[in-house]
Order: structure tokens, then C-alpha cells, then sequence
DNA sequence: ATATAAACGGATCGCTGATCCAAATATATG
DNA sequence: CATATATTTGGATCAGCGATCCGTTTATAT
């Protein structure tokens, strides 16, 4: 890639982060191209969908996604790795306003950019899932899937303005309904 | 109102039910107008936002559900009621893919169109619910919110195709962590 | 039958993402 | 250093969207 590329790219991924942070993931690519000086041809040649600008912005997080839960898998008890790579896979998606719809596209999509990233990231949780489970610490009739599911629902949650504010307490709750161990935290 | 533009309202809403039964809310507006032979000024007339014609289609079904939500309140045990009123709702969205995010916005939008439908659908949902708790058969620790997020969540998650097909399962799921009851379908 | 108020819809606006292509430019080579 | 070449660029343009304007048509009351 030629030197002046590569820096265009590099800016414009830069000023699509700070974007997206401020008005979710379906701000204006148009507005992304004025904010980095730059043709709106020339984000859409470096990324020619929103999901590709998107891929290449999550990615960096993904691979921190899985390696935490790689940590977690020798630190920490099935339960609370389980738990606590939940709440940060929930906690992480606050800083990306809708891309919880756009990862449960990509997973089930295998020509999205997204879904190389997607199934890592499910395959992740589904390996602390399974570690709980041997220890007969969390449900047997849930899956990677599952987990993948019922995390996306809680960043969804937490994208609904309305919604969110209970968002941390149903996260309990639902965590607390993957478990078996009861009690923790229930009524 | 003059009997032609009675006529146009009504087709709109039945051409209008049958588009987003096919496409989901987002369906286009113009679409809409062009198959009911109407130019788009006048569907735009009738319903002045998305929301106002979504208003008008789902206002029907909001006010079943509420129906539906007294029906139980005498007819079955506070456990099934709830957990019977809480799969009709869930059921009921898949006619309308999409409609969860307008119903999450309206809910806390007094300006919104749907606002006043949410807030009774709510309400009747939390009778449910305390029903139930009064029994000491739910948690104590949720609320009539918490109950129209997880219905929205449950609903958003059969919006998803990928996701979809264990949304009937983690329903199951959900439920069970509402309910102190614990054990009829857990692991 | 006519006057009047209401409803209608084509034209247009600003916006979106996508695409085309002539001009500008970085880089490799003589 | 000069030039040739391949790459990159962004303005112009397109079809689509919801929204609005306003001259025309039409139902209805008198």
C-alpha cells in the first residue's frame, strides 16, 4: 500500500472512532469523509461497506475480548470467568452504539466482513461457557450461541436510552439465570 | 373527516399492515403509498411520522394484549399468567420485525405517537408482575420496566435471523430467572 | 347549481450510500 | 535528477429516502 494510503487510511479510522463514539455506528459515512478531509470516494474505496470500517475498527477490540477471556480461563473460578468476560463484552459494546445489531447479522452472514471476528468472539465464550458447565457450575441447556445471544441482547439493552438504566440489574439477573448456583444474588 | 379521505386512510393502514408484515417497519413510506395508489404527500398526511402510522396499525394489538393481561389476571395462577402474557407479547412482535426499537424509544418519549400504547402495555404487564410477586412467586427486585425490557430484548432477539431460532429457548430461560419458583424447566 | 373548504399528488428539497472518471501524485526506473 | 507508470484521489453524479410546498381536483353544504 502506497505511503499516502496508508495514512489516509490510518486518519480516517482514527476520526471514525471518535464519529461513532459520539453518534453511534450510523453516523454519516459522508460526515466521517468531511470530518478527515477527505472524498467520500476515498472512505468508501478504503472501506467499501460500513461493516468493513467497522470490522477494522473492532477487530483491535475482539482480539482483547478473546485474550481476556483466555486470562480468565486460568485466574479466575468457571463462575466468576464466566461472569465477569460477560459483563465486559456488555460494558465494551457501550462505547459502540448500535454495532450489537450489526455483529448479529455477521454471525449467521459468512460473506460479512464482521464474521471472522464474530465467531472468534463467540467461540471464546463458548469455551468458558463449557469450563462452567464441567463444573457443573452453570446450565447444561445453553450454548456459544446462547451466550452470544444473551449478550447481545444486554448491549442492546443498553443502546435503548430508555432501557438502559436498568440495564446493569437485568444483567444480573440474567447472568444469575445461567448459573446454577442460585443465591448469589437472587430475591 | 370527508368520506374520501376516510376511504385512502383505511387502505393505507391495510396496504400499509401487509408491507411491513413482508418487510418489517423499515419498509419504505413511498412503497407504501405506491401500492396503495396514493401519492406519498398523502400517506404522509394521514401519518405525518413512521411512528404515526405504526401508531395507528399496532394500537389494535396493544390494546389485545392489555385485554388479554386483565383475562389472566383472574383466569390463571399469578405464574402462568405472567409467564403466558409475557410469551403472547414476545409472539406478537415477530408479525412486526423491527417495531421493538420504535417501542424502546416511545416508551420514554411523551412526544411519541406510541408513547401512551407502551406506557398502558407496561402498565398492564406490571399488574402481572406484581401479582405474581405478591405471591412471592417472582423476584422482588424487578419492576414493570424491568418486565418491558425483557419482553423488548426477547422480541429484539426474534428480529435477529441469526439469533431467532433459540429465542423460544432463551425465552425459557428469561422466564425462569423471573420466577423464585425455581426448577420446572431449569437444568 | 354553485361556492367553499378539504384532500390530493407532482415537483422539489436536503440527505443518504454508491459509482464513475479525469486529474493529481507517489514511487520506481533510466 | 528526470521521467514514466501505476496508484490514489475527490468532485460530479445517480437512485433512493423522508419531508414540504402549492396549484389542482373533488366532496359536500348551501
Amino acid at each position: 500500500m502506497r505511503a499516502d494510503a496508508r495514512k489516509n487510511r490510518d486518519h480516517l479510522l482514527a476520526v471514525a472512532g471518535t464519529a461513532i463514539s459520539e453518534q453511534g455506528v450510523e453516523v454519516s459515512l459522508r460526515d466521517i469523509a468531511r470530518r478527515a478531509d477527505v472524498g467520500l470516494a476515498t472512505l468508501l474505496r478504503h472501506f467499501p461497506t460500513r461493516e468493513a470500517l467497522l470490522d477494522a475498527l473492532l477487530r483491535t477490540s475482539f482480539d482483547q475480548l478473546t485474550a481476556k477471556a483466555g486470562e480468565l480461563e486460568t485466574s479466575s473460578s468457571p463462575e466468576d470467568a464466566l461472569v465477569s468476560w460477560l459483563r465486559d463484552c456488555v460494558a465494551w459494546t457501550t462505547e459502540y452504539r448500535g454495532a450489537t445489531v450489526l455483529m448479529a447479522a455477521a454471525i449467521e452472514d459468512p460473506e460479512s466482513a464482521l464474521h471472522a471476528s464474530c465467531v472468534t468472539l463467540r467461540a471464546a465464550g463458548a469455551r468458558l461457557l463449557t469450563r462452567a458447565q464441567d463444573a457443573g457450575l452453570a446450565r447444561d441447556d445453553i450454548d456459544g450461541t446462547d451466550v452470544f445471544a444473551l449478550v447481545a441482547m444486554l448491549a442492546w439493552l443498553g443502546d435503548q436510552p430508555s432501557l438502559a438504566p436498568r440495564a446493569d440489574h437485568l444483567f444480573g439477573v440474567v447472568a444469575n439465570a445461567i448459573l446454577t448456583s442460585a443465591g448469589e444474588d437472587g430475591p
